[in-house]
DNA sequence: CCAAGAACATACAAACTAGTATGTATTTAA
DNA sequence: TTAAATACATACTAGTTTGTATGTTCTTGG
């Protein structure tokens, strides 16, 4: 890993916990071993830093989770809730505590820096197509009952997500997180034709 | 409003914008024409004011919200949809723009400072208490269906309104959160027996 | 081989920020 | 009425934190 991955790396680890704000980029330099020289050398400053986070970290593992939902063989019910076990599969104790990256971003951020909002609305905006496509193909092939209103749906199961890692945060538990997750399996699951 | 009042809500306002970490209580002091004399003669630091912020604002604000579900007369879903649409009612475009200021204290200071943890999780426990009660009371008078795991759904309906809000400010569209708040209804219409 | 830019290191500055020390006016209680 | 506590104001400090200016080494293309 060369330097400037390092610095993204290790800043990204630190905004998890601490946020953008709470982010402090000398006290990473420090802990990496070299300066502000290398740091300032790849990055003009702590918002563009910020920016290329969300660029090349943020964004690219976002909709990478959803990708599977663009072509998906066995049905697109069965697409969706392998994504929502995905995620529970990933998620430790330690992940659960610090909750959803790119949630805790939005949180911060969109109030306060227009760059920012935009970039991370469009990572959900993305996530949202990918779920209109699966859903939309469910319709269409007669797996989904009719009357489904695909981006309601793709809205309410992002939110869905989301809340969880709200809440699993707020309890600092990640079987709330699970539980969670289980109802709005159980939620996808009856949108499906008897 | 009194001088500690004013510290309290004016300080409240600046950190539902900026986060705890961001806020700048010498700036909400000299807004509010006072001295930082005032300031710590009522809370003995920063973190001393969050508290308060939580224990005198912020709890009281979301725990009166769920109240009515302890003893609802029309049925408990009934009881439930009408927070829920209380919640739409009482949003506007500035704030969902700002977000729900519990979920922004807990994303950004749970992993942070562990007495904003327990009061936060403290008052989310508070509500799911009562979306218990509301649901336990469905079930025992047979207006829900059989089967249904009362904790579990009262966890999952506290994830569709914070999932809601948080997707509300990532979209900045009050039209978001709504739609995302009527599709969790649509869920909750559901527990109902038919 | 050598010039030029890339990749860093070092030292310093400017702004901010929470907090303190102290002073004063006003209210309250004995 | 007076001592004491309350309710502030003023001025200052120590520690951060981002950022800059400049210097040095290393690599690379011609």
């Amino acid at each position: 890993m060369n330097t400037r991955e390092q610095i993204l790396s290790k800043n990204y680890e630190a905004m998890c916990l601490h946020g953008f704000q709470g982010l402090r980029t000398d006290k990473v330099i420090n802990e990496l071993g070299i300066t502000k020289g290398a740091f300032y050398h790849y990055f003009s400053g702590k918002k563009e830093l910020g920016y290329a986070i969300v660029d090349e970290i943020i964004a690219p593992h976002y909709i990478g989770t959803f990708a599977p939902l663009k072509n998906s063989k066995n049905g697109s019910i069965e697409a969706i809730t392998s994504v929502l076990e995905y995620l529970k599969g990933c998620s430790s104790r330690e992940t659960i505590h610090i909750g959803c990256p790119l949630n805790n971003l939005v949180q911060e951020m969109s109030p306060l820096d227009d760059t920012f909002r935009d970039k991370l609305r469009g990572i959900f905006e993305a996530q949202k197509d990918l779920l209109v496509i699966a859903l939309s193909r469910g319709v269409e092939n007669g797996e989904l009952k009719e009357g489904i209103m695909v981006e309601d749906v793709a809205f309410y199961i992002i939110s869905g997500i989301e809340g969880s890692y709200a809440l699993g945060k707020a309890f600092q538990s990640k079987k709330v997180f699970d539980r969670s997750i289980d109802q709005l399996i159980g939620y996808v699951r009856l949108l499906k034709k008897d």
